[in-house]
DNA sequence: TATGAATGAGCATTCATTCAT
DNA sequence: CATGAATGAATGCTCATTCAT
């Protein structure tokens, strides 16, 4: 009765390890750069069990891809009650912690090395990733559009805008210099420039959210000098 | 005294084809997919005689990157006495039909894959064309700002803004998926709104600019549906 | 009482599937391209239970063989009173039926590849197969003679003149070429003229024997043309 | 002037010398037995030199084998004043020569082992070597019946008769005991006895034919005790 | 006893790099 | 100066064999 589930459990165990030593690996050197080797060697097995996982260094990197997909999300699930504002300044934080982590900005760096070769990667990622939070977003927006506190006419274009104020910039520079990420502070300032854009362009009542976002901005700022 | 310069020019023309072989080669299959033969072979040259103009693939690819780099630079050179939102306009399709060719998405990709093992390729593509653009813009702002049009407290922001806005949003999406670049009508789409976004934030006549950018919008579309 | 014999039983008939799997894969594969993985999924066992029938290739391939001894044996088991020409005449036709199988010829070429890398091998099946065979041809062509039918000084050499005018001709044809078997007609053709040659040079009534031999022919030939 | 020259020679000089050395390792391991690191250092070469002259093993092997084509050959290129007799003895005795030697044997040996893997090697080897020597053979029968001193209505069977009767026998035994080649007594003993029995059954004067035989046999058997 | 899982040693093939001409 | 030819060192992948259960 326990035999079975153990041995599962190990081999499950098993593939988890190799899955992630492959991402390290791949990340690191790439593809073509990457050696079954090296990744045998991070997943602490020999070769042969590596190939008895995965039959060959393609489907191991395609099947490392598909298991990272979805870790990119990030999903606007916050208290309903929050105000608006609030709540656009919370997203950011989030999506900005996801998507600056070193670990994901290689593989992005990996995805978008490999596109040409893997076009399947990139769609996959695409899909999975962006176009998930992209969903969100507009669902979101139009609840607020619906609820009379923006105006927009296309929600898909608002929410690229959202992204393109506070993100871009930032992660642009991270993927080109993986030695020179952003710090807080810059993270911050695009932040909170984007969304003084996005609700001066959006909002039914400019004055009132920009004094809205002055507040918590400043809060947080009380917040970090203390730490 | 006119064999040496004919030499030198040989020479020259030669080094020239290494590097647009190389550059083919290395955005097609990445720094280790690329082969040295595969190079040599794009070049129509031997083996021995790449060698003899670059000493190393290692040095080859940088020596690559740094010829390639500038290539992406886009230059505010439009008539000083045309107005302010035509000349956004202008520039950001000038910048899009740059940013968005073929050749130079496999040559971002290309960056940004091998940005971990090349760090000094993504800084100095980073410092030579994005960083040199910015500038441009920043100090097209700048004297807009001063002209009383715009008005903004971080020049830098709101170049990075209006990047974001009108650009972001088709490249990631092109640097993602080689095989599923927007068309002209998605750009148009992104362009117009990011515009408007851009005006709407930072315009000193908001009114003004929206209807003169509704203008040159007509404009265009009437022209494209034209041809 | 019955348990150990079942058990025997069970792995007497295991040890014969792995045999019988084995002689497959060997005889398409020839021993460095067989793989025990092939031969253990033949059988349907893990590799494991293989290397407890069988302690490694090397002794799996031998005792296959060992096993295989004897199968290509043809014995002179015709009843007594028949007559001489119809008796060589069967013969003929049951060695070849015997020799030119699909699956004796696979292993006879297999034996014949790998005779240098095993010697006890060819050596086994040389002492087993066609030396048993020529022994009973011996035997009988002494008979006939000493009844007067045959004459002939050297026994042997007449035994091998027999299965040299008969079946050296299809046989090597379908040693070389596994997909060009010799069809019956072809067959018949050589025995028929081989019979002829075999009587005219050793029967002591070449014009009686000739005569009944076309007999023979004729009335197989009705017999097929019938079918 | 002698550059160009000296380097084709040096390169088909080291051609030739691959497929002996391909040659030898192959008829020794077999095919999957032989290695491509065994066949480069008996060629005396490195790896990559190797696969510059032969882009897979699967090529080198059928390159060689097509190189050994017609090695097999025999040919009747005796004098034509010679008597059937004697030049039957000769024939056989070359053929016997040639077909008996250590490395044809081999290579026979190589050729059937992997029959099945290379149909077409089985095949060329067939239409290459045996079918020329019997086409010989053939013509040279016909032409003695029609000066009348043979007679056969089926000359291909004559043909493939006076191999059977000669050479089967020995070949055979040689296929399959590689360490147990027949001496030339016992090749001998067939030819003689094999010559004698195509005599008798296709001579048109069987008696005299056989005596000469016999005066040939004599002198040849003094010649070798003498030695 | 039977098997899923594991591995050291190889094997075909390729690559960056260097001579010899 | 340019090149055909050569190679040491990998690289993806496989195989005979052995544990651990």
């Amino acid at each position: 009765m326990t035999e079975l589930p153990k041995r599962q459990r190990n081999k499950q165990a098993k593939e988890k390890r190799i899955l992630e030593a492959a991402l390290k690996i791949f990340a690191d050197l790439g593809y073509s750069g990457a050696t079954m080797d090296a990744i045998a060697e991070a997943a602490n097995l020999s070769k042969p069990t590596l190939y008895q996982y995965f039959e060959s260094k393609e489907i191991l990197f395609t099947a490392m891809m598909a298991a990272k997909k979805g870790d990119m999300l990030v999903a606007f699930e916050h208290p309903r009650a929050e105000a608006l504002v609030k709540q656009l300044h919370s997203f950011a934080w989030e999506y900005a912690d996801t998507i600056m982590r070193r670990d994901l900005l290689s593989l992005a760096r990996l995805i978008i090395g490999e596109a040409q070769r893997f076009p399947s990667v990139g769609r996959a990622y695409q899909a999975s990733g962006p176009d998930q939070v992209l969903k969100g977003i507009i669902a979101y927006l139009e609840t607020q559009r619906s609820m009379g506190r923006l105006e927009f006419c296309d929600s898909e274009l608002a929410a690229q805008d959202l992204w393109g104020l506070i993100l871009s910039g930032p992660r642009n520079q991270a993927l080109h210099q993986p030695d020179a990420l952003p710090d807080r502070a810059t993270l911050e300032r695009y932040i909170n420039n984007g969304l003084m854009v996005f609700l001066k362009a959006y909002s039914t009542d400019v004055a009132r959210d920009l004094s809205k976002l002055a507040t918590i901005i400043e809060k947080q700022e009380t917040l970090e000098t203390r730490n």
